[in-house]
DNA sequence: CATGAATGAGAGTTCATTCAT
DNA sequence: TATGAATGAACTCTCATTCAT
């Protein structure tokens, strides 16, 4: 009746509390069980709320996948791109991409990778706004090389050994205790810009 | 009980054609659908026994992927083992990895990864043989640094550099009209030697 | 609260307005899915209006059927029973009842009866309307018995009868290509008023 | 290992019995809530077997109803036949169609029409071999009317009238405390050889 | 009164596993 | 050993209904 912020703010407040509450929960079970062998059940138990509840939010499992893959993917998009485009080298591009990405998977842990669970299987989800990103990536690298950043290469292999590079190296770096990701970054340039000679640790060739 | 040739090796017969049974309709339903959304009933159904048989040869699914990758362990991957092992240089190892895993996806098409196209969402599972391949690598990779082949690098992200790109590039591979093995292979190889700069298609640095 | 042109008319209106959008929405819903299918949850979608309104209206689904019911009553079917009425004939009351329907399923194909085609599973489920006017029936003759018009007779023997032959011969109707409801009506009277050697296209009897 | 009536009888004997058990469970079931609003649950519940056995016999409550339709048109069909074809009038073709139904549906309450449940919610479901019942009922009428019995008329719309009054009818004689087949076959047959003056109870025309 | 999110009972169905034959 | 029906826990999802706003 009187003067207030944001009318039925009570509500739509415990709206996103409750979808935050799911994703959150989500992101652990999806950590701790595998995105495969997790079940909707399990989420919700991860969570104070009722079953029916979930499905005001999301469909399916794959839903809330989706959710926290782009809610990520949507974050780290943009500062690829202004990296990669600020970039004044090959290495400038190169260091920029790995540096971001890396970065981000360490700051968010779980987000990225539904785990290697159950006996080493291997499952890797791309929703499209991360197979977007994928396709940003193979632009830059397209205006780079027009830009004469890169010489004239198969843009499309290109893009495909650096995305695979960076995810199976997130995952690899996941495994780990402690989570360095300059030294991933690190590793991963100087393999892209000198080859395995190149790479840190390197000390001589015995052959 | 009664007059027989021989007794027992009739029966021992039945039991490996069974055993062989299960691990090949389990192949089949890994690649179609996936380790995780496969079913100790799906194996059964893809196969002429009974539901009870299987638990005499196997307790879960899981026990049957360990069987499957301890078989094949046995067969295709010894050629590639091989290969590294007579490498004397690391240029050598590398182009034989790369060499024979797109010579495979050439021609396994489609089946060495099962891509469950559901809803948009991309996913990608490993079969249990190229999982195995890349516990190998590893390996292989660690004694390739012992023999002083490589320098002393961190033979983990090392692995997941060379199965991210093997996989990111392997499927760019089969989205082309032809699938050029050997181009990929090279592209992958000079990448790893040299770095981007000694990419065929490469021809003068602009900058 | 405060002063209004007509504080409680405008409330009034928007109350039965509400009342009428449920009950149009719930007469095609129950067309649509039929009675058994439908759920309240069907009835809101069919809605403007949100959950919780539906409960301020009727308590359910049930309720609703019943509502039509009263409704409709007031609607369609006097025209029917005032042609009974006057009939000074039996010929003259069924032929007014025959006429009547399938002229109107004639005019209404296909929502006469929801025809939920499962599995080669033929449904057949009669809409609120159509019962409440069978109901009708069974009372028109009983006063018609009493009238004189017909004999003493098993009343509700003779409604199914009529029922039956109204309904099945409905279906056969709107099977062919042209639906004569005229032929269909004169060949079900003349079936009730002197059985089947009175049937048209009767011609002589070969025995 | 030695003689034996019928080898695995045992099993056999349960699988029938099973069967059995669901179905008449399932009969009741359909009697006491009516077929729309009965769930498998209920016919679960109604029967000492576990839930997943339901499944090992039916797929859903549907194909229970078939069968338990089926079951009864498959023992009616050949009695309708011989008595038809056995008919050397229209009138014994007509009683003889309507009495065997109306005793076969007095024999086996239950079996037919799945309740006037709910509020008088009308729902009937026939299933092909039901249809075919049907059909076989047209062919025998068309070749009635080729032997003399009948005169030409719409063989069409003649059978979709025995239907109606047989199964309305049949509907109407199961709601009655005492089920008088023989009556309700007399109706109808005096119904279809002279109409509604020829019915049983008729006294006089008063107009 | 209207709203629409929360609730949790309960439906359909599948599955891994057992065990009498 | 092979068989395959029985089992019942567990999963996905929908629904009627409530109630704070």
């Amino acid at each position: 009746m009187d003067a207030k912020a944001s009318p039925s703010s009570r509500r739509e407040l415990t709206k996103t509390q409750n979808r935050e509450t799911i994703l959150e929960a989500a992101r652990l079970v999806f950590i701790q069980l595998g995105f495969a062998t997790a079940t909707v059940r399990d989420i919700i138990r991860a969570t104070p709320l009722a079953s029916g509840t979930f499905y005001n939010y999301f469909k399916s499992k794959e839903e809330v996948f989706q959710a926290i893959r782009d809610e990520t993917a949507l974050a780290v998009r943009p500062a690829l791109r202004a990296a990669r485009l600020k970039a004044e080298s090959a290495e400038a591009f190169i260091a920029a991409t790995f540096r971001t990405f890396f970065a981000y998977v360490a700051a968010n842990r779980g987000s990225f990778a539904a785990a290697t669970q159950t006996d080493s299987i291997h499952v890797r989800i791309d929703t499209p706004e991360v197979l977007a990103g994928f396709a940003e990536l193979r632009q830059d690298i397209e205006q780079a090389m027009s830009r004469g950043l890169f010489s004239t290469l198969d843009a499309e292999f290109l893009t495909a050994a650096v995305v695979g590079v960076a995810f199976e190296m997130a995952e690899a770096m996941q495994r780990r205790a402690t989570m360095d990701a300059e030294a991933a970054a690190q590793f991963a340039t100087a393999l892209f810009m000198a080859g395995i000679t190149a790479l840190p640790g390197h000390t001589a060739d015995a052959n």
